[in-house]
DNA sequence: ACATAATAGTTCAAACATGAACATTAAGCA
DNA sequence: TGCTTAATGTTCATGTTTGAACTATTATGT
């Protein structure tokens, strides 16, 4: 028994699952270099990306939507918080969430990171065609939903 | 001048790499907790199916693969070598480089891993016809290469 | 109402990643 | 040769991520 036949690089499913994680990790490397003048992390953008998209969610779902810890959230929070960029306020309903939103200045920046952003997500995905475009993305919204299941 | 006009989340590229990349985020994290049995990483992962395929291999050349720094690599190689899963041996012919390469435990434990691993993906692209997944396979490989350029 | 469960957020220590400075070795070139 | 530059790997300080234990608050069940 040949253990090389069943290997999984001979598998096109594999081999290009690798290629989605490669470009996924260049892209993520690549903006994060970008981002260096704003002073901003990947990391960051996603939470002012999230906020803008979602305001007054609680830390919780941040973390729930961002796929990391609570504790990652509250680490994360307060250099974002001191320099002005959101506001965290305690609800009146359920004291024990506070409700997160952007300040102006967090808006602000949130745009200037996103031209960043969009310019190198439109280098990469004018690669493909619209039809191909919307198609990968169908896929990978498939794909989360089966793994989210799991 | 309505900003929202021009806002990201409006463009189907920008829509379609965030589906992209949560569902290499989704698959990521669900790798980590199966791989948790065998007491491996992600990341470790990586190292063993690049020494595999790469036998004899550089840090600097691993580093470069796996898109990391070379600091990285020199924390996270002893751990592997003092459970016998790989060696480092200096080169002759240049006494700077440490080859490396997998012991025989450590091709038997990336084997076990792979199957996890294969069996992850399987699930994620199975939703997708052949034709659709070499597709993605061949744009993701493009993307790779044009944001290497950069 | 009261005791018990569950939930939101924080704290803390440990694991991990990063980049600059460093030692050693090799390559290029006068 | 001898001098300069470049490359490999390590060290170390810094910053980030994680998960478990903790506090405070709310929900549930009897």
């Amino acid at each position: 028994m040949n253990i090389k036949q069943e290997l999984p690089w001979d598998n096109p499913r594999f081999r290009n699952w690798v290629a989605v994680a490669l470009a996924c990790h260049v892209l993520e490397r690549t903006l994060a270099a970008k981002l260096v003048p704003l002073d901003l992390k990947p990391a960051q953008l996603d939470v002012l990306m999230n906020l803008y998209r979602h305001p007054g969610m609680s830390q919780h779902d941040l973390a729930r939507k961002l796929l990391v810890g609570r504790s990652n959230i509250t680490m994360l929070l307060p250099q974002l918080e001191t320099r002005g960029l959101l506001r965290r306020e305690g609800d009146e309903k359920d004291r024990r969430v506070l409700r997160l939103n952007l300040t102006e200045a967090g808006e602000a920046l949130l745009m200037r990171a996103l031209k960043v952003h969009m310019a190198l997500i439109e280098k990469a995905m004018s690669q493909s065609t619209p039809e191909q475009c919307d198609m990968i993305g169908e896929q990978m919204r498939k794909i989360a939903d089966v793994l989210k299941e799991a």
